[in-house]
DNA sequence: TTGGCTGTCGCAAATCCATGCAATAACGGT
DNA sequence: ACCGTTATTGCATGGATTTGCGACAGCCAA
């Protein structure tokens, strides 16, 4: 019971039904201070509702992305959500050794942005951009 | 028979073997002008070497890119490969809606990426950032 | 050339995610 | 509270990619 209400009510403006399903799925996802993978949502989600498919699970993900209410990340070569917070947006740098995250603020790539706006036409999705590469404490000869 | 024999020797310094499989994904990736698709490899690997199993495709591709021989960039939901020319380093910018693919000199992301390794130490790997968006074609109300 | 060590292959099964379809359940209207 | 419409679910299936494993084949040494 945290915050989320705005998010069924924006589901419900646009149209779409609130289940039981998409109610845990919210509840897990907005519960997490940080990312979760779709299969521990499964797994969690499963405790309220035993008979929940987890083709539900990647829908409903599908959905609330689609919605803006959260926000996928790769990690890896699994997905992993997190609620969006549109007060404090944010990217992220995974470390493609550890797994690590970091989060990033969008401010780093705002001209980045604004260059590929203007010379090629191109708006890149923000949302989207993780950046892959070593953290700190994965660097050679750390 | 185009300039990878580089990449052969560059294989074989390093422990690993050099097939006639391997050779073909090679030939094939390398005959390419722009990226290709692993099962476009697998398709005109077969015509060479017609027991080539998929496994094996993905798995060479796997060892070239690890190898730094070839660069791997993600197309919608599939991956692509495209020999590494590392003269002509280049970045990509994929089209979510259309799925079309501009190329992008890592000029534009020098300033981002030395920002990230000073304030943070974390060392972007720019060959696997991709920056999804909407090309100039598919913008809203285009 | 032969042997053996070990990397590699082909096959099959597993994993992650997406999708088609019929049964079901949510919601607005009554 | 009940009904009908239609979005949503659960199930089964499919596509893309990865992985386990036994058989096989390169490559080095003798």
């Amino acid at each position: 019971m945290s915050g989320h209400e705005s998010a069924v009510a924006h589901l419900r403006s646009e149209g779409y039904r609130m289940t039981p399903q998409r109610l845990s799925v919210l509840d897990i996802v907005a519960g997490r201070p940080g990312h979760i993978g779709a299969d521990e949502v499964w797994n969690l989600a499963k405790e309220q509702h035993p008979y929940v498919d987890l083709a539900t699970i990647y829908r409903t993900l599908q959905l609330l992305k689609r919605l803006g209410v959260v926000t996928e990340v790769v990690i890896g070569n699994k997905l992993h959500f997190e609620l969006a917070d549109h007060h404090n947006r944010h990217n992220h740098m995974v470390c493609s050794e550890c797994d690590s995250v970091q989060t990033l603020s969008p401010a780093y790539l705002a001209e980045f942005s604004q260059r590929l706006q203007q010379e090629f036409g191109f708006t890149p999705d923000l949302d989207n951009i993780t950046i892959g590469g070593l953290c700190s404490i994965c660097q050679p000869q750390g």
